[in-house]
DNA sequence: CTTCATTGTGTATCAAATACACAATGAAGC
DNA sequence: GCTTCATTGTGTATTTGATACACAATGAAG
């Protein structure tokens, strides 16, 4: 960590606050993909620091809140289009806590007077996003060295409130998962039913029975089965199925 | 609207933001109330205005969000203790309607720049509030004239995007009106079946049948049948009930 | 003491969730 | 080619919950 040369307009771009942007307020996001039969998170790590923490951003002064969240995951995973719904506002005035904050700009080689914005409490609007894993180009930006996907069950050490997010994300998805076609966004367009078992399988943490799952399932009326199987596995080639 | 007398106050308290508070962020509360057989929202009228907005304000610095939906609720409704949940975010850029604003300024007689804070952008935190309609005092503030009780059915015109926060707050109850105790909140201590069936007919908007009614509520655990009847009402009495 | 609107309760039926078993498939190994 | 075996596809019995519906009990009003 020693020896860091942090780029003149990183400073000028903490120090001054930008003006075109809501104040005191935050987004972050929750992406959920699916991939090797584990749920993955999508996670941010800050350059010259060691921690993680979820994709977040500001907002416009003139954008809706929906749209800085599409904006700020654009620029994360290169999708325009995804599944992407507020699910609670993170509002603790310890939340971002400031010595995180501060660890990150020591490390950065940057000190700031105490009443600069970035000590500026915020309140964080989430958002939970259901992304196709395959289709995702996870990207970096000006302060982050790594943008990649974590297994949802080893989630590193993150800053601020971002582990309590998640967890908070994780719990509404689970009470949507009969609700809402997760499968349409977290699978490929074709799937077998196995897969899409295994997937409501880890998102709840507990098993499934095969047969009433399918039953569940085939009675629901946005999921098609195809004439086609998908060979090329070991054993009975399953059907495939699609969402309409 | 003529001849006016603004307290010099509101002058100071309007033209000069209050450091205490949040930036750009603010909290709406729906109040909901059930009496005479009718659901009952919360609402504030502005003075020197016709126009009446949700009972809502500003977050300290240093206070948790729900805390601050507490405080507020508590100087409206002197209540301390309610069920209070947070149910959705409103960003939408336009959603303060400026015009509202400044059509309640000009009719205090008040002229301020157009950099003032009362025209920046507000994200406003919904707060949705069960109360029991008796224990609740309605109290005005400095700005307001009125406080009071409005038929869900008969809500006057709202300033900025008030209705379509109750609309939602109406759809947020609905969805939870089976898996929360709703009738602990908005009914008094004791109460009959036809009073929590009615309740439920209500919120619904649809009636429900009596027999199957009683069937699903004494199957949950919550409600208890007390010994006591209600007397006094023509026709059988029927038992009283409580939330354990 | 009759009337009548309202409350309390029970039962038949239908739909959904659950538990569980056996036949069909298809690659791998002999 | 035939057997093996893990895996997929399907069916049925049972339980639970939701819905539809009917009749007896109550208690004030007349």
């Amino acid at each position: 960590m020693e020896n860091i040369k942090v780029p003149e307009e990183f400073k000028v771009l903490i120090s001054n606050r930008d003006k075109r942007y809501v104040r005191q307020c935050s987004i972050d996001c929750v992406v959920f993909g699916f991939a090797q039969n584990q749920m993955k998170v999508l996670l941010v790590q800050w350059k010259y620091l060691d921690k993680w923490t979820l994709p977040g951003g500001f907002i416009h002064q003139d954008e809706p809140i929906d749209q800085a969240a599409n904006r700020i995951l654009k620029e994360r995973t290169g999708l325009e289009k995804l599944y992407l719904k507020q699910f609670a506002t993170f509002g603790d005035p310890h939340r971002s806590r400031s010595k995180d904050m501060q660890q990150m700009l020591d490390a950065m080689g940057i000190f700031l007077p105490e009443d600069n914005w970035l000590f500026e409490r915020f309140i964080s609007i989430g958002y939970l996003a259901l992304v196709n894993f395959d289709r995702v180009t996870p990207n970096t930006d000006l302060l982050s060295s790594v943008c990649g996907w974590h297994n949802l069950s080893e989630i590193p050490d993150l800053m601020f409130d971002h582990t309590h997010i998640i967890q908070t994300a994780l719990g509404t998805l689970r009470k949507q998962l009969y609700t809402e076609p997760v499968g349409k966004y977290l699978l490929p367009e074709k799937f077998t039913m196995p897969e899409l078992q295994k997937l409501y399988e880890t998102i709840l943490g507990e098993p499934l029975d095969r047969r009433n799952f399918a039953k569940k399932i085939s009675s629901m009326s946005s999921v098609k089965r195809l004439k086609e199987r998908k060979s090329g596995g070991a054993h009975r080639a399953p059907y495939l199925y699609t969402f309409i």
